[in-house]
DNA sequence: AAGAGACTCAACCGCTTTGAC
DNA sequence: AGTCAAAGCGGTTGAGTCTCT
């Protein structure tokens, strides 16, 4: 059986848009208006499928389309929308004027998705708990090999809206940051990324996620706050991002890795003796240390970070985070104000 | 100079959602 | 309520391009 098509394919033309195509949909638009892609090919005299030709306008011919580099603040913007939301690109794309929710998708999985960098913070995460997380050497950050690089087109490209001159590339692989859910554990638990974290010095793990941040990412570095979630710091962030859920009212401090179901009880322990300081209210912890490279690497990162971010409405995590003694409750409120406090400039 | 590999990004694919009937 | 077509969405692919060796 099988789904039918979605178009008759046969005698259809697949493969790059002609400058030609261009005009011929651009100007049935103009006349006809959106809508009824399906027929629209027929109509306008396009060897095109219906999806294809609304592709074709929603992404490159339609008004208001930027091109060009992605900005710094487009960066960062995406960059926390994606921490919220997930992988909801058109949901992302719509808090980006121009911006399509492919653009996006491209850009995040081949400029965002795949950088850690080099990073160290300290971080004030209660009262009197400070964290100390270095990621460092986790990936060839900087190291551009081939490639289209932004605002080029390939020489059979019918670009419509020419790339303007932006500025320069300004090393954007040096500055940022990756995902925080998928790639957090393929990124950490790669033997290149263990291997990685060993000082060539002294042939000896560093004893911290090594890192270092650029400082010109969205908050820079030693930075203190209710939250924040740059994906350069991918534990740091998921660490901070926990007690700003606690902060939050989302759930409460001391039982917070508990609610996190993907964590082994014995990682837990071992991440708490080694000083992963949360808050005050965990034992056995030291109000100041770093955390150990293997026992940040065995931890199921993409399990928490799924936790953390997929879905949170729904989040049993969320739900079953009760205030037991209580901070301020987890009223779905709190939940919005959390996303509105994400999305402005207080980071 | 040439080949290999890395990288980008436009376009395609298939599944899900929406809305009309 | 059920069915179907259209539209929307996210994941994936592959041609083109660039850098490295």
């Amino acid at each position: 059986m099988g789904r039918a098509p979605c178009c008759e394919k046969v005698g259809l033309k697949r493969g790059r848009w002609t400058a030609e195509e261009d005009d011929i949909l651009a100007s049935y638009i103009a006349q006809h208006g959106e809508g009824s892609w399906r027929s629209m090919p027929k109509n306008a005299g396009l060897l095109r499928c219906g999806k294809s030709c609304r592709l074709r306008w929603i992404n490159y011919l339609r008004d208001g389309v930027k091109r060009g580099s992605i900005s710094r603040e487009e960066d960062d913007l995406i960059v926390k929308l994606h921490a919220t939301l997930g992988n909801r690109w058109s949901l992302i794309a719509s808090h980006l004027p121009g911006r399509t929710d492919n653009e996006i998708k491209n850009y995040w999985n081949s400029h965002l998705s795949r950088q850690i960098h080099t990073f160290r913070r300290t971080y004030t995460a209660g009262n009197d708990t400070t964290i100390t997380i270095d990621i460092s050497k986790l990936s060839a950050a900087g190291k551009r090999r081939g490639g289209r690089t932004a605002g080029q087109s390939p020489k059979s490209s019918t670009k419509k809206h020419p790339e303007p001159e932006t500025e320069p590339n300004k090393a954007k692989d040096a500055s940022s940051p990756v995902t925080a859910t998928s790639s957090v554990s393929s990124a950490l638990q790669s033997d290149e990324a263990r291997s990685a974290v060993v000082d060539p010095d002294q042939n000896q793990p560093n004893n911290s996620i090594s890192g270092s941040h650029t400082s010109d990412g969205p908050c820079s570095q030693d930075e203190t706050g209710p939250f924040f979630m740059d994906p350069i710091d991918q534990a740091g962030g998921l660490l901070e991002a926990n007690s700003a859920m606690d902060q939050f009212g989302l759930w409460e401090a001391d039982s917070s890795f508990n609610q996190i179901g993907h964590l082994e009880e014995s990682q837990m322990e071992a991440l708490l003796s080694n000083g992963v300081a949360m808050e005050s209210g965990l034992t056995g912890v030291e109000p100041e240390g770093q955390v150990q490279v293997d026992d940040l690497l065995d931890m199921d990162w993409e399990g928490f970070a799924a936790h953390l971010w997929n879905e949170p409405a729904q989040s049993d995590m969320i739900q079953a985070a009760e205030p037991k003694t209580t901070t301020t409750g987890s009223d779905p409120d709190e939940l919005d104000s959390f996303v509105s406090w994400l999305l402005s400039d207080a980071c």
